[in-house]
DNA sequence: TAGGCATAAATTGTACACAATGTAAAGATA
DNA sequence: TATCTTTACATTGTGTACAATTTATGCCTA
């Protein structure tokens, strides 16, 4: 897959991001800098590197001494990356909006299709990360870096929501949101663009189930006593 | 100052970022691994790993082979960073007055004057880097730490910019914004929070000399010629 | 003298060895 | 048998040596 020779530490991020937005890694799951450094064939230093980095997008959890896991993201987490999300993303719609151009609109309804495809196989994980991208399309067209970049942590941290609070297990609804926000973008509607997106991150979190539970040690005896 | 044994790269984080806030460090200071390794009497392994975390949040540049840099943020990221604080602020001091307690007042009352004491002082450094900390404090009210990581980071620039583009060098204002918003937090006043925090960005925007300039090697030839 | 080339010094990048820590297994005691 | 202790193993953390690269210096030539 990858040439054996001179793999980077960006190249080890960007795959082992790709798994975890796709859920072939699931949060907990441990990441030992051995393994990852014989699959890649590189040396624990650049291994290392690549953990944390994926430590500061939030997407790994390095315990001292005991290793890198996949985030498990908390009710509270969850919660406000949803709401970063509503205070970025509808304003940013809207500036992309009035920046489209017909080859944005081509990129993203090939993106769409992408995302249908993925659906139509089942590849429920794949159609997930291709869902995040289109939200980082948006950003890049309307030319905000920086907020592009939060974007990314809070997208993939939503992927780590999706995998811990999703309601409906193997369901990921095709909607008309992208559909329909492509549409707005195309018109140059960015008050359409902005309620599109807020609604649609709204559709999202409603699909979350993000009720308070009991964590605490009382009920795990209880849980044990049948 | 710290005592000599087992500095943390989390404390050299700490110091570093602290000098960057307060403009003892500038924008294009380099940081050499062995100077900086020497300073606080750890190896070279744990200054790589504190530079590189600085780096995460903008605050330094590295550049392959050559070097940790302060960064210098172009015209670009400049209005950046303040077009995303004003997507994030507002609504977070909003969401911040509902939930102010008196120790939150008088927290946010004792900056303020720490703030007084430093521009009384000509420390304009130090005024700056707690007019930033005040920032923060509203977001850690709010009780967002997502919103509050990413504000942190964008204040950091923030301090870059105003390095780089204040308008008239030595005068660091003295306003009344902050004492504002304490009001409108004492009373719990979202709206007025979130306008006044709308007005206080725009206010700090406003005093940035973010006019286009040719940084051509063209210019530099008329620049030379007087 | 200015420019370019070769060499030497300084600095960063990487691999690896060893130390520190955590984890699992085996044994002892009640 | 259950629990605690001890021991061995596995894994992460850090310092250091060396490689790769950049930067500075001196020399040569036109």
């Amino acid at each position: 897959m990858t040439s054996l020779k001179n793999i980077t530490a960006e190249e080890i991020i960007e795959q082992l991001s790709e798994a975890v937005n796709e859920h072939r890694l699931k949060p907990g799951a441990k990441l030992r800098e051995d393994e990852v450094s014989e699959v890649f064939g590189v040396s624990r230093t650049i291994v290392r590197q690549a953990l944390r980095a994926m430590a500061f997008d939030g997407l790994l959890t390095i315990e001292k001494n005991r290793g890198a896991f996949v985030s498990k993201p908390t009710l509270k987490e969850a919660r406000e990356v949803f709401q970063a999300r509503a205070l970025l993303e509808p304003s940013t719609a809207r500036a992309a909006a009035e920046r489209t151009t017909p080859a944005d609109i081509a990129l993203l309804e090939g993106h769409i299709k992408e995302e249908h495809e993925a659906l139509d196989r089942d590849q429920s994980g794949l159609a997930l990360k291709l869902s995040g991208e289109f939200h980082l399309i948006i950003a890049r067209i309307a030319d905000q870096q920086t907020i592009e970049q939060f974007l990314r942590q809070l997208i993939s941290r939503s992927s780590l929501v999706i995998a811990c609070y999703w309601k409906r297990r193997n369901a990921l609804c095709e909607s008309s949101a992208h559909h329909n926000l492509v549409e707005a973008l195309r018109n140059h509607d960015g008050p359409a663009a902005e309620d599109l997106m807020k609604g649609h991150l709204l559709d999202i979190y409603s699909q979350l189930d993000l009720r308070e539970y009991d964590e605490g040690s009382i009920s795990l005896r209880d849980a044990l006593r049948r």
